[in-house]
DNA sequence: TAATTGTTGCAACTCTGTTGCATTATTGAT
DNA sequence: ATCAATAATGCAACAGAGTTGCAACAATTA
């Protein structure tokens, strides 16, 4: 879509990266996505259209992560997978299948209504509910301010 | 400690699950340890006691999964963790530490509840919320029943 | 004791993700 | 538009997680 590759170029102005085929391909894949997606998804996906190298879907993801463009999702299958971050698409629930392995967005309710939403919900069943925080931990945020004040001080 | 140990045989027997010396020293393991331990862990945690394969604690702890012992955590750093899953020990929220990689376990509230708790402690510094749902989606779950309907009238 | 079944260890493999380095493309100044 | 400086890409090689097949071993039963 048109729409999808101005609104890759956009987003690429906005964070002052500069605008290489490789990385309007990728922003355009997750734009176009209605699920999260793999490396291998993208690849896959890119595969007809240019000839991407796994590692440069790598840099460039991590790159948008850093960017705040992307946001990443860990699977228990040992694959990450990754999807647009945005105020149109906010932090929202996901939902693993465990039989076809497909990971869908679930609607960005708090985890208590999404939990009723659930099992209200005839269709899915539910194994499993996971909830996973990063950030940084009590010693090591010491450990970073210590070391702004060391540096300071120097 | 021997309390452990009668826990690890006693959990084995109320399973039906033969108690190998290798499934009592993965499943002590998991009764010690206060934070969830990846296999890289048990490996290492045991290979003074015994010489246990790779392998076999993947099978243990596949098996314990499929018994309802143990409940399996993704972290995006590919690798995976596990930990006991009992009533003492029910489903909570997991911090995972970007910087030393440590993953601990959160008091087990509701969403709602971990995140004000979180945002009002000034120890932790919060990156990236992540609720991760398994199961089985709609499509597989209307396959699976068809399945069922088919061998039963075979 | 022999046969059957279940469990483990070993080797080899697949897949995800990373790193170093040479090559190529992009950018900004002329 | 051209060219140099810089950034980005592709390739090869690697490390680590997790899996599979198979032979050896242990436990159980007849």
């Amino acid at each position: 879509m048109n729409k999808k590759y101005k609104n890759a170029l956009f987003t690429l102005q906005n964070a002052g990266l500069s605008k290489t085929p490789q990385r309007i391909a990728v922003l355009t894949s997750l734009l176009e996505a209605t699920t999260p997606l793999s490396v291998r998804d993208i690849s896959q996906t890119l595969a007809a259209k240019a000839r991407i190298d796994r590692v440069t879907i790598y840099r460039i993801l991590s790159l948008f992560k850093q960017h705040g463009i992307a946001r990443e999702i860990a699977s228990s299958g040992g694959t990450n997978y990754f999807e647009m971050a945005s105020l149109e698409n906010p932090v929202h629930p996901h939902f693993n299948c465990r039989n076809c392995g497909e990971l869908s967005c679930m609607e960005p309710l708090t985890f208590s209504q999404s939990r009723q939403l659930i099992s209200s919900q005839e269709d899915y069943s539910v194994d499993h509910i996971e909830i996973n925080i990063s950030g940084l931990c009590a010693v090591c945020r010491n450990a970073t301010k210590l070391q702004k004040q060391q540096n300071k001080q120097v």
